[in-house]
DNA sequence: ATAATACTCGAACGTCTGTTCTGTGTCAAG
DNA sequence: CTTGACACAGAACAGACGTTCGAGTATTAT
């Protein structure tokens, strides 16, 4: 009855409504809903009117149907979302203390509290596979770094860099911890701030210099600051 | 016959495949394979067999069963992962150009290329539902605010703030734009920089002030700097 | 007003799908 | 050798599932 909307109007709010039905199904139970199912979430008592419908949804794009087989049918979308994989969190990266590497088990099982997602399109391309690791920043020291009291980073362990990439390293003679850009040059090490008004650190190569991983990103959740 | 495998020997060979091919076909078409299509691909010629391997991969957590739907089957794995969702970007923030900011149109259809995906638990609670939108930040004068050339900012579309919210403002007086906590005064407003090295810009009432958004996230993918 | 078009319904039917059952083959232990 | 456990096969069946059809209702255009 008032269900009835003209095909005229477009997109109308029957099937607004299946198309919601279909995404928030699909996300529950990662298989698409049979054509009764959607019928009985969307007051529609026949199959053959859901059937009516869908094929309307196939014609404009919005599905995807396969005829021959159970449940075939899947959503189109503008763009579908990509994957998306857990990085654990390891602990806290600070300037006096060592930094928390991943031992092998720690690309196992993790929960949502020990670990953060990421979309894969924010990752480069040789990152994704890869298994990466996340540190929270802690304190104020790695603001020559331009990176914040809180913010995220996440890694890929190494222990060897090239030049120009941004490294976690560990100078034991100096208890510190830092993030800088690497440089290996003709008698020693130069790690440089991102931060382009801050000077280097300049290190011999007799210094001890541990690279704990590559940084590869950093997220930061923007709170209120009181 | 050279197929058959002890169960003594833990996950088998053929249980591996089963996985193996679930995983890939659900990747492709977004819903579970049949038992008979299992079997077609994993050269099981009987659907008894096939439901006798999925009861033991049931069995030891691999999947999870629907016995009541058709294809009602899907893998556990170790954590489901939760929602995503895409932000458009609009287009750059650097600091002498007035802040693209979202018309209404923005918030429907993106493509991949001008918008990036978010994963939802990245998002406190109260932004989730929010229609937001993605600045990539071009240039160096973002610095203060310790975001980087070629960070993505993320903001809700505001002209108020609270203080200590972290704004994307435009100041037409100055022909300016910057990001700066903000904070509401006696007589004025002050734009607090991130950096705690860095002075704060003081303005009178009687200046132009453009709140354009509340920044509630950075990302930045860290590449190899030469 | 009528005619054309779009939407809705329910029954019937064919096909897909998973389960059950029975039987066979292999292996290890007694 | 026998027995029991496990792996495998195929047939049969019940139920899930999508499609088709005819009829009826609602809306729009003329």
């Amino acid at each position: 009855m008032m269900m009835m909307v003209r095909k005229s109007k477009g997109l109308g709010e029957r099937h607004q409504r299946i198309l919601d039905f279909i995404a928030s199904y699909q996300r529950e139970h990662k298989h698409p809903p049979s054509i009764r199912e959607i019928g009985e979430h969307c007051n529609i008592s026949s199959t053959s009117v859901v059937n009516y419908y869908l094929d309307q949804l196939e014609k404009t794009g919005h599905i995807e149907r396969d005829r021959k087989i159970s449940r075939g049918m899947r959503l189109t979308g503008n763009t579908p979302l990509g994957d998306m994989f857990r990085v654990p969190i390891l602990g806290v990266i600070q300037a006096g203390e060592p930094i928390p590497v991943p031992a092998n088990a720690d690309f196992g099982s993790f929960t949502p509290e020990d670990s953060v997602e990421i979309a894969s399109s924010l990752m480069p391309g040789k990152e994704k596979g890869k298994e990466l690791f996340a540190l929270q920043v802690q304190g104020d020291s790695m603001i020559d770094a331009m990176i914040n009291d809180g913010d995220i980073i996440i890694l890929k362990p190494t222990e060897d860099a090239r030049n120009g990439e941004m490294v976690a390293v560990w100078l034991s003679d100096r208890n510190e911890t830092t993030l800088k850009y690497y440089y290996k040059e003709k008698d020693g090490y130069r790690l440089q701030p991102a931060n382009p008004t801050m000077k280097p650190i300049m290190l011999k190569k007799t210094e001890a210099l541990e690279i704990k991983g590559k940084v590869v990103m950093v997220i930061r959740k923007v709170e209120r600051y009181n």
